[in-house]
DNA sequence: CGTCGGTTGTGAGGCGCGTCACCTCGCGTT
DNA sequence: AACGCGAGGTGACGCGCCTCACAACCGACG
């Protein structure tokens, strides 16, 4: 099944084959990395290793001391926070060419949450210091961080005021919206009710529910768990009551 | 009602009178700026005005163009999203010290939220392209910027765990423990249960339950406003459900 | 020192949503 | 083709919390 995230990348290669592209070809097509030149790539390509990670496996642990930084070259992983009756929120979910695990390495706290494989994936992996090192000396990759840094920012906040004004319909309502794109209102990405009853808080039921409600209504359509979008502005309205 | 920081500062004058402390001289108390001798916080000086705002009033307006990045001198803001019912969300709140409007400022896009004055505030206010240009030429300024989003993103993440994870008894009884500190288990802070569910998203009444529930358990004991944790240890079985 | 706006306490009622229980369906595996 | 497992659908039930309504209180200010 192949995945692609939601930032342009180019088409990963049949799993199980090693990559075609160089590391650092990868590395230019990385967000983070876009101003750099050819020669930062490479000195940021000898300092990573590659480390591949099966499906479910845990990469980094809830207050593990963080000590590297990681990007993801094939696969997705989700970080996700574990209540102490079991169960799970989804913090955020990551595919290629996105990258996790600066807080730790930005402020020397332990991990704030566990970050676990969705899929088989292999990821890139920098040592702290090194990684330390060459954003203090590089002006363009501090200033790249602190652009993703605003973003995730921006969109926890967006999280925590839907948490509070919206009923669990209107979460989802915005969920969906957040996941098309400006050219089609089909949700590429196949995703269980159980998923987007994590991401948003609330139960796999209601999230049945409400998307039966959805459907009825004639606002989505779903084929193979592939949800397209009939009534944007329906949805759009369903899920204001922020700002 | 004289209001302090979280953060260390130097006491305010009182209030109406000019402060008795130069501008550089508080910019060197602020935690941002801790790193930078005194000839940088000069030239930070040079670029800010000074500019007050009355109690209640609106310092920054959801999806106004970000065009400005504020330094709290005296007094208190906060960080609001309202609901199309009216509801308030309260996302953060600075004292003297803090800082706020760097979002909009990094990745140019709009204000995500309101900030509104709890109390009368002077603020010093920087131009958008003056402050990007003094970070993008001082590498400290960067990362002490980086630390500080990385606070916050945290605390974020912590906030929407909660959301999902705790009941509104639990989500309070984290709130408390937030506003303690190593040396005393009294929040100094008046507040009113209004802001406590504004910000852990519940209604007014069922927080003044909640507390007079922690209070005849002698969790808690309150006296004007101000609240004093008797039972830490409690209070933290209480609030855990989170890792 | 009385009045008034903002804060707190508490009861009653209703409902959104979580939980439990069970069934069906689709799909990959042997 | 039969099996098993993960995903989805749905009813019943209960409860946590919101809402509404009103009373008591407290501090500020004329």
């Amino acid at each position: 099944m192949a995945e692609y995230s939601t930032r342009p990348s180019r088409p990963t290669p049949a799993s199980g084959i090693p990559p075609l592209t160089s590391t650092v070809e990868f590395l230019a097509t990385v967000p983070l990395f876009h101003e750099l030149d050819l020669e930062e790539l490479r000195r940021f390509g000898e300092l990573v290793r590659e480390k591949s990670y099966p499906k479910s496996s845990v990469i980094v642990f809830e207050d593990d001391p963080g000590d590297a930084f990681f990007i993801v070259r094939e696969g997705r992983v989700k970080v996700v926070r574990v209540g102490d009756d079991g169960r799970e929120v989804i913090l955020d979910r990551f595919g290629p060419g996105d990258h996790f695990g600066e807080l730790a390495l930005i402020d020397n706290g332990p991990r704030s949450a566990h970050v676990v494989a969705i899929e088989d994936a292999t990821l890139l992996v920098l040592r702290r210091d090194d990684f330390r090192r060459r954003v203090e000396e590089s002006p363009k990759v501090a200033w790249a961080l602190l652009g993703e840094l605003s973003r995730r920012l921006r969109s926890a906040d967006d999280q925590i005021s839907s948490l509070v004004l919206l009923d669990v319909p209107g979460r989802i309502a915005r969920l969906l919206l957040d996941h098309i794109t400006d050219e089609s209102t089909t949700i590429e990405q196949a995703i269980t009710h159980q998923t987007i009853a994590q991401m948003i808080g609330a139960s796999r039921e209601t999230v049945s529910r409400s998307m039966r409600d959805f459907q009825q209504m004639d606002w989505i359509s779903v084929d193979k768990r592939r949800i397209t979008l009939t009534d944007v502005e329906a949805l759009r309205k369903r899920a204001r009551a922020r700002e």
